[in-house]
DNA sequence: TTGTAAGCGTTATCAA
DNA sequence: TTGATAACGCTTACAA
């Protein structure tokens, strides 16, 4: 495993200074213990049928017994091309985001992809600055979250799109709604004012006429403001009285208590319906509306977005909407690679989501 | 933004073929616009203050005008040496290793490393296929979860270490018991067999002398085995019962659902209290419990493991082992940086942990 | 089927 | 303070 470093060659000039590697095994060593040169190795990594039968079996061998591993930094500088695709994802600590990373982690890893993972905290500012990075890798692609990002951000991903390299932003979809700008580049996911629409739709159905909608606390989530902006709209339109309220910081579950109590202390008469900007936020309410003997849904309805898996164990399940996480994730890297191996040009996707209608909004 | 590449020299004869790279601005064309070589360019970067303040601010301006992102394949290579530290986790969907996840990267990324990680989905042969992916990057320092590896995952690491990367296991702490084998690599976590004890002691403490743990579903989650053993180890030298379950495939909370009503079912008669592989486990059985009218902890005490934000939040609050999950990334980096830059050999930490007696084990 | 030469974009070394 | 030159380890283009 380790590696003989071989004498001097004799008639050579001695170089001014040999800043020979690290010791790591390179192609060359593979090639002297093979018999052959290195480029001939490189060959058989790459297609083991185009070098002869003999050959192959001793390169083979000298592979074993060297325990080569490639260099990724030579082989990515060398061929000019890169098969990184740089991922920037708000966080991965909530599964929202961890699913998307695991879906365009299993389709680019099975079509021999590296996906780079950078987490913006959801601040456009931190996004700019990780963009930069991952930019030192020269992705082949690159995918953002959302369609907000600092100018420096639209500027560098502009720039790459310029350069032909795809650019995907995941998690928005703005379709074609009068006084939106047409999107600068190719999204997936779907589109959050409809989302937002959908939820208050359902709460008026029930018959719902003064309602709540409890927004992320996170000042960067536009997704969740978007989705309150349209939900108070929506409901406003139809006739409805709309409160918007601002989840407190720190932990999310405790947040949704608190909410839960400022509703209930009757400092938002009236209200009979809530919904809230995620299921943590609404788990919370709910959790806390059973500690205060507040009645769901008879007295106040719940409903949550994104449908975390505690959501539908709670007594009584949790409304919510359901998203295709994973499918994201999916379906953007299978779009980046029919753009970085067939040309074909990445078109966006409004990808479906449902209203899970649990016990939490069940009309009475 | 766009580079201009210059008409080709006038006296150098033609190359045989040349392959210009992909339009990106390189340090050659800063270099050109700012009226210096390349390399004033790059000692500007690594540090501004060793080049003339009006070369540095012809150079400045040169670098604003193309946009400039440097390659980090080219500087790697060139460099020899690599910033990037590369970790293995079971997965980062589960909040636990994703705080890891943000530790490691919290103290890298202040001082100027790369953060590689990948997933292996609890299994040990493909942490084996995905350490081999990461070492072509060559990193600087290695990470990996526990003390069991596959045989070749085993070897990598080792001829890692023997060339002077660090690597360093997480989330396990041997220790030094007897008819253990001293520990191979360095080791940041704790010692879950301790936490096995420490579960049993808790709940023998309370009273309880028929008890049963529920392993994790995941067959290669060795660290929940072992904490099972362990348990059922000191329970039985306790004078108690043990029993032990496994949880079945699929969704965690209906997994804890599911055996709790097998527990229920007096299929395991007598049983007074249960431990869980985690609290996603136990916040199922929980749940599960209370839509049976079981009474806990009064006919069935209930522990979980990793102190889950939703636990606490249950009613009955669930006892849980609190774990020092960010941490174990933050000092895990702080060993790997004190051992690159000061070559400070890392050393084994056990960390502390806690278990944290709420409602759901209470004693009568 | 295999080899030679050149080059990818950067940094280390030595010289000026 | 700046530059010339040679690497780093690999792949492309072309020749044999």
């Amino acid at each position: 495993m380790s590696k003989s470093n071989p004498p001097p060659a004799d008639a050579a000039p001695p170089p001014r200074q040999a800043r020979r590697g690290h010791g790591r095994v390179t192609l060359q060593d593979v090639a002297e213990v093979a018999g052959v040169t290195s480029i001939t190795v490189s060959r058989y990594l790459r297609d083991p049928a185009v070098v002869a039968a003999a050959t192959a079996a001793r390169i083979r061998d000298a592979l074993a017994q060297t325990g080569y591993v490639p260099n990724k930094q030579a082989g990515l500088l060398a061929s000019g091309r890169s098969n990184i695709v740089a991922a920037l994802l708000p966080n991965l600590s909530n599964s929202i985001f961890a699913e998307t990373a695991q879906g365009l982690s299993d389709v680019l890893q099975a079509a021999g992809y590296e996906l780079l993972i950078a987490s913006t905290g959801y601040s456009l500012e931190r996004e700019e600055h990780q963009l930069r990075a991952l930019l030192g890798w020269h992705p082949a692609a690159l995918v953002v979250t959302g369609r907000r990002h600092a100018s420096g951000a639209l500027q560098l991903l502009a720039d790459a799109q310029a350069a032909a390299t795809p650019v995907i932003e995941v998690w928005d979809h703005q379709g074609s709604e009068r006084g939106q700008r047409r999107a600068r580049f190719t999204q997936i996911g779907f589109n959050h004012r409809e989302v937002g629409r959908a939820m208050a739709a359902h709460l008026l159905q029930a018959g719902h006429r003064r309602v709540a909608y409890v927004d992320s606390g996170v000042a960067e989530d536009y997704r969740a403001h978007e989705r309150g902006a349209a939900f108070a709209d929506a409901a406003r339109g139809g006739g409805a009285q709309v409160t918007v309220l601002t989840a407190p910081p720190g932990d999310v579950f405790e947040a949704g208590r608190q909410v839960l109590g400022e509703i209930a202390r009757a400092a938002k008469p009236g209200v009979t319906a809530v919904a809230f900007a995620n299921d943590h936020l609404a788990c919370g309410a709910l959790l806390e509306a059973a500690r205060r003997g507040l009645q769901v849904p008879a007295q106040l309805a719940l409903l949550g977005f994104g449908d975390f898996s505690i959501s539908r164990q709670l007594s009584p399940a949790l409304s919510s909407v359901q998203l295709p996480r994973y499918e994201i994730g999916c379906e953007t890297a299978r779009s980046l690679l029919d753009a970085l191996r067939l040309g074909k040009p990445a078109v966006s996707v409004a990808l479906p989501w449902t209203l899970a209608a649990r016990e939490s909004t069940a009309p009475a």
